[in-house]
DNA sequence: TAGATTGTTAATCGATTAACAATC
DNA sequence: TAGATTGTTAATCGATTAACAATC
């Protein structure tokens, strides 16, 4: 707890919390830092020191209590504060999003959508309310959400990142590839990027086929 | 060129291919290592050793060729190789990749999307075909699909693997949470972790939290 | 007690930064 | 030539791995 955690150790904790809700529900109670190591494709120090970085949920000879650890990280990460969220944009990502990711089960409160089609304000996409970007700061007003999901085409992006700064959100996930612009000591910003997964994808694919055909 | 580039230059390689688009497409033809380095929030050093490892686009007191840059990198990435592109799951998330991604002004040649859906089998979505999964093998048969994109619920996504296996995809992205479990010595697998991403999106949430109210 | 496995220190490795000579 | 900026080497920093004493 005393020193700072470092951004690599916590990009691993997510990997880490999957792992351990996997082992919690096949039943499992302890794991050694080796067995982890091991389905995980890390080194059993290195998971040693991950876990120390937090407090002490070893035990010599035993391993470590799955329990214990999988809420430690969920703390960590901050995943049981209840965050509510809304979405720019009511289209099919954000639907595919809303069926799919599981936020309630995850402990989110999913408040709003709003876009600017006529089509779609005033109505539902999957049970949840469609209003008006114009109407953002009004039906943001008393109750600021925690995080806004920036789910627009790419032209809009900028625009749809204007309406979340209206929203007062603390935090946004951005689906588009623009790079946002928005106070980012103010603003949390996590972009998804995922034409730089793609690219390394191809990246790798490119690298398969030299080595097989020179 | 003849030092093996390290993971940690090319996870920065799509970043550097964004900024020098858009340089391009501003006009602008040369760049310094201290002007790009600023603008992406990296230190000039840095930008000039990435450069160093794939040869020689610098020229001292004038900075780096923008297009030549961008062209290389293109090719480092494998980004003109034409790949082509299957769909496993015909729902909201395919159309929506489908739709805004643009993977044709990216040079990816979408083939098909499979299902097993009654209603969406021998239909178009977003103008691709959509087959039964069953039928993956022969329409796969003649020409090999570069990359399958699973685009199914979790429940779903080992039998999605399974149906890409059939399918002799090279390269599998996978936007399911799961770990798929396929041999990765032969089929190239890149995760998108939406949920990774959300969770260190938290973490700031939480850090930030934390320093405003103890 | 003996066996197992952690917690933690020290050693190694790799990546980033700084510095400066080379050169356009 | 003078100014600017690269290419590259050396120094620093941080993260990973190895080792082993502590302890359940």
């Amino acid at each position: 707890m005393s020193r700072r955690i470092s951004m690599a150790v916590i990009r691993r904790m997510p990997k880490y919390y999957r792992y351990l809700n996997d082992l919690k529900n096949e039943g499992v109670s302890k794991i050694s830092s080796r067995k982890l190591a091991e389905s995980m494709g890390l080194t059993a120090s290195q998971v040693r020191q991950d876990f120390n970085c937090f407090g002490d949920f070893g035990q010599q000879g035993q391993g470590y209590d799955v329990a214990a650890l999988h809420r430690e990280i969920s703390s960590i990460l901050g995943l049981d504060e209840g965050y509510s969220v809304i979405f720019i944009g009511a289209g099919r990502l954000c639907c595919s999003l809303v069926e799919n990711f599981g936020f309630a089960r995850r402990g989110f409160k999913l408040l709003a959508a709003f876009d600017t089609d006529p089509a779609k304000v005033g109505r539902e996409i999957c049970s949840l309310p469609v209003y008006h970007v114009d109407d953002i700061g009004k039906i943001c007003g008393r109750r600021k959400p925690d995080i806004g999901i920036l789910a627009v085409p790419r032209a809009k992006a900028l625009e749809g990142a204007e309406y979340l700064k209206k929203a007062k959100v603390k935090a946004v996930w951005n689906f588009t590839n623009a790079e946002l612009g928005l106070p980012e000591d103010k603003i949390i910003v996590e972009n998804v990027h995922l034409s730089d997964s793609l690219m390394t994808l191809c990246y790798k694919l490119n690298q398969l086929e030299d080595k097989l055909y020179g």
